[in-house]
DNA sequence: TGCAAAGTGGGGAAAAGTGGGGAATAATCC
DNA sequence: GGATTATTCCCCACTTTTCCCCACTTTGCA
């Protein structure tokens, strides 16, 4: 039922671990056993789905036409990111190199809560992000949401 | 089933706890059990929904295409604000230090009813807000209510 | 005017976040 | 192929924050 949200400015150690905030950690459902699959999002920024969420998004990639060469490669690219973690006993995950390379990510990071899944940003990237978005938020919000 | 109304101007504490008028809290039905979800409002305030109204909103964003980049921007940018509280012996909740920062909020706060949720404002927040709106109150009325 | 409920403040136990040591495992280099 | 080096993972320790509980003051009502 929970779905993640909120947002927390954490650590990010030595050895590439972030602790995932508790808030999170009670949203995740028994099925997800405790583990992530982590893949590069869309945007500048590490996307973390709960295991059960990803099988599903696996069953949805399974289901491409491999024939098609723009399915290929949409799947290539996902999946060559995508690294399965599991939460220590201190609630925390491990980054993967590349993933923290592509996200620019260094000593701290921004976890933010998006529905099904959970997304790590470098707070510069992040707030680059939101410079370049067009400031419609209440117009976009409206013209969702709007009954 | 009682929609929220009325104000208050209650201290917010070290803790940045804030008590929920009694006449509000009597007005949450049973099925949000003495919990919110507050996110950050449109103007400068935090918006506070009972649980029930809450997830009535949530089912929506779930229901956005998460591969529409202007779907995924709304959903980051509200749930990212969003927090889930639950009133204490005392009927208070704990604000949460980015909402308090978005809406300036320090040891003083006005908590307004507003139908189905509640805002919390700073006081010289709401003033100033109050001094940018046209004063024509009638006419207001008739554009938006008139049909 | 007394009693109950509402609002306010703070102490202390428990949990959350952070950092690091060291054993097990894997990778690399003679 | 064996030894050395590097990684990974598990565990322990410390600090900070959160949350639960108790207590006091004020307000409203009978």
């Amino acid at each position: 039922m929970g779905s993640f949200k909120g947002q927390a400015d954490y650590s990010v150690d030595k050895k590439g671990r972030i602790a995932i905030p508790a808030k999170m950690r009670s949203a995740l459902r028994p099925e997800a056993v405790g583990t992530f699959t982590m893949t590069r999002g869309f945007e500048p920024c590490i996307y973390l789905y709960p295991l059960d969420e990803w099988l599903k998004k696996e069953v949805q990639y399974a289901s491409l036409n491999q024939y098609d060469r723009r399915a290929r490669h949409l799947v290539r690219t996902i999946l060559m990111w995508a690294d399965e973690v599991t939460l220590d006993a201190q609630g925390r995950i491990g980054l993967s190199k590349p993933l923290m390379d592509y996200a620019t990510i260094t000593e701290r990071a921004l976890i933010i809560g998006a529905m099904d899944r959970i997304e790590i940003w470098d707070p510069d990237a992040f707030q680059t992000y939101l410079e370049d978005q067009p400031d419609d938020h209440e117009a976009l919000a409206e013209s969702v949401m709007g009954s």
